[in-house]
Order: structure tokens, then C-alpha cells, then sequence
DNA sequence: AATAAAATAGCACGACCGTTCTTTTTTGAT
DNA sequence: ATCAAAAAAGAACGGTCGTGCTATTTTATT
């Protein structure tokens, strides 16, 4: 009965929609914001929804009306943390052409993000620290976002071994680990221990790496 | 007038107090040992004295009385893991002679208590993540805890250079620097990714950065 | 201007939190 | 066995948490 006319009506309401969401999508976008705000700097886990209305002078129901439950609200905060990472890090860098110059701008850009969060906190960092045994999908989210952008820069130490710019015989999983230390030194000692060398140290170390891997350091 | 006295009841009281102390000191141990069970795996944060009370099956005022904060029970269990990690990373190694057998120890013991804590957490690498940006007597804690073993690493490989078994220019900073980074990443790949080749990389990382640096490595 | 839908607010809930106070039990020395 | 001190329990506090419900307000369309 009430399924013969609908199939207008469903389109009618499907392009109102796209305008109607308009205001909705625009405060939660604002709300994400804010909430990866608080989150880099009190943790995914510290995030809480009473605090993130007061910041946005909302009431409480108002913003978890926008996502159903707390766990949605941090894997919102993951995926605009995910975006921010490609755009910053990732996006730029793939720009240069690929082997070195890409591999490199890559661990520039990462480099800089962590350090520019020295006062604000890296999630992917924080996050894998609160959840690495806390089984669910907010880690499920935070652990696959980390695995595609590790995954970038494994495939990235690939390219540039293919372009001989790294010796032949790479391995290229230990050097994306030993590349992955040196971050995650950098942010220790920065933002911990409030060492203001680190990120010379980070640089410094990423040479010894490539040449360690480098085609061109013992073989020229 | 009522400090006339007191001398010699002070001397009593402190004769019983070593005694009468016995049972609560020894409680107090237990319930250190559990909440570092629990701060291991939900964080230093996540540390609750109701949760602890439950695992303890005592009262939660009775577990409280041993502290008077909770922030004091988290320094506690602090200085707990400290002691621990004294035990079985530091002393066993400086048993070896100085230089490189003893950095290499120190490596060693450092990776089997990062790997053998995949199950139960690092209070040095989760501490870090949650205060890197709480201040207070809990942060200063974990701090200083862990600045003295960083020390003590540095020191140690100062004294490989001053044996000759790492080449005199070597930058002790920064060598300390990379090697924690293979700890952290060791850490992080193993117990938040599920990583299980990362032991391997870690140690495979370390004789990287002991031919970088090592007087014997290109200049025999 | 009217209207239906979407967005937000308000309020209350049960649960857990750290902490304080008072009372009871346990301890260890005489 | 007595007794004071120490340890533990019990109950209650104000607070915050996530969440569910019901109004109210705002929005975008006709």
C-alpha cells in the first residue's frame, strides 16, 4: 500500500537530502575538529563527549546526537586524522618522482608533522599506545589507517630500489622499520622528555640509513 | 608539655613500627604488584582503585588507605617497574665487562623485556604516550625513571668508545638515540600491529647500527 | 507563510570515579 | 588475656561519564 507511489517520492527525498544535510554535515564536520583537538592532546580514550560541548557551546545530547555513540565519534577523529596525515604527509610527497626524492620528501614531511605535534600530539602514536590491547573497531579503524600509510612508505623504499637509487639486495621491511624508529624516537624524546635536539637526531639518523641502504655510499 | 616525654616513647615506637608494620607493608606490596599488573595493560590512567579492590578482593577504602591518592598509587607502581626493570635489564648486564659486551646485554635484555611485555605493555612507552603533556608528580615520576635509564645506556656506550670497541668519533647522543628508536618500534609493530618478524628487525637494527659505528666495521 | 524534517537542547538514568568519614576487625606487643 | 595501634570495611559525598528519552528550535523546501 504504501509502496506504490514512493519511487518518486524517494528521489524527490533523496535530492532534498543533499541540500537538507547541509548544516548538519557542516557543525559535525566543526565537532570532528574540535574532538581531534582534544584527542592529540588527551588521548583517544580521554576524549569525552562532556567536554567536547563545552568547547563547542554545545549541549551534550546536541553533539552525540552526530554520532550515535562514543566509538563512532573516535573513528570520525581517526578517519579526519587519516585525511589531514595524506594531506600533509603523504599527497606532497607524491608529487616528486618516485625512488629517492619521493622516499625522502616522505620521511621529511612525516618528520615535520611529528614535530609540529610536539605540542599537540601524533594519534597514531597515543592511539596504538591506549589501544593496543583493547580489541573493537575503534582500534580496528586506528590500526588499518596506520597499516596504509606504512604501507606507502614501504612501497615507497621499493620504488626506490627499483630505480637503483638503494642497493639491490635492500630489505626493504627493515629499512621501513628502522625508518619507523627513528619517528618514533623523534616524538619520545621530543614530546616526552623534552629534548630539543631530537629532530636533528631523526635527521641525522635517516642519513645513516640511507647509507646504509644507499646504492651510492660504498659502491661509487 | 607534651614534649617531655616523648624521647624515649619515640624510641619504642620506632623499635614495634618495624614489626607492626609488617602486614601492611606486605599488603601494600601485593596490592603494587597487582595495580602493575593492571597499569601494564590498561595504562597508568586507565588504573582504577575500584578495579584494583575487586582483583585484590578488598574493600575500596581499604586499598585506598595504603596510598592516600592515586596519584601516589601510580608513582608507586612507578618505582615499582623501575625496581623491576632494574632487576632484570640493568643489574644482569653490568655484570658483563665494560663496552661493547655490556651494551650488547643491556640491548638484549632491553629487547626480551620490550617483547616479553607484548602481552602485558611497556609503562615507559604507554606512561610516556598518556603524560607527554599532563603535567605533575606522576609525569616527573616516569620521567626521571626513565631519563636514568637512558643515562645509564648513554653511559654505557661511552665507555664501548672509551674501549676502543666503537670508533672515537662515534656520537654516543646519537647512537643512543637510534637504538631506542629500534626499542620503540620494536614495541610498537610487535604489540599494536601483531607483527611477529619485529623481534628479528630489532635485532638486525642493532647490528646495523653496530657496524655504523663500530671501529671494526670498515676499518679493519 | 506553512510545513515537515533535521538539528539541538533539556533532563534523567545508572554506573563508576576518587575521596572522606566512621566503624569494625585484625594485628602484635605486653 | 589485655589493649592500643594498625588495617580494613562500610557507607556516603559530589562529580563525570555515556546514553536514552522527550521537547524545542532551527533549517530548507514548497
Amino acid at each position: 500500500m504504501s509502496h506504490s507511489i514512493p519511487v518518486q517520492k524517494d528521489a524527490d527525498k533523496q535530492m532534498s537530502r543533499q541540500r537538507l544535510l547541509h548544516k548538519g554535515q557542516q557543525t559535525k564536520a566543526a565537532i570532528v575538529e574540535a574532538a581531534l583537538g582534544l584527542a592529540t592532546q588527551i588521548g583517544l580514550e580521554g576524549l569525552s563527549i562532556g567536554a567536547l560541548a563545552e568547547v563547542m557551546a554545545m549541549s551534550k545530547s546536541g553533539v552525540f546526537a552526530h554520532f550515535g555513540s562514543r566509538e563512532e565519534l573516535q573513528i570520525s577523529v581517526i578517519r579526519e586524522y587519516h585525511h589531514r596525515f595524506e594531506q600533509e604527509v603523504f599527497f606532497p610527497a607524491m608529487q616528486l618522482p618516485r625512488g629517492l626524492p619521493r622516499l625522502q620528501a616522505l620521511f621529511i614531511n612525516w618528520m615535520a608533522r611529528t614535530s609540529a605535534e610536539i605540542d599537540s600530539g601524533c594519534l597514531y602514536i597515543s592511539g596504538a599506545a591506549e589501544f593496543d590491547d583493547r580489541p573493537g573497531p575503534v582500534r580496528d579503524a586506528l590500526a588499518s589507517s596506520v597499516k596504509t600509510w606504512l604501507t606507502a612508505l614501504h612501497r615507497s623504499v621499493l620504488h626506490a630500489r627499483d630505480e637503483k637509487h638503494l642497493s639491490a639486495d635492500t630489505d626493504a621491511t627493515q629499512m621501513s622499520f628502522e625508518i619507523h624508529g627513528l619517528i618514533l624516537a623523534l616524538h619520545y624524546e621530543a614530546r616526552f622528555l623534552k629534548s630539543s635536539k631530537s629532530l636533528n637526531r631523526a635527521k641525522q639518523g635517516f642519513e645513516h640509513i640511507l647509507q646504509r641502504y644507499g646504492a651510492n655510499s660504498l659502491k661509487d
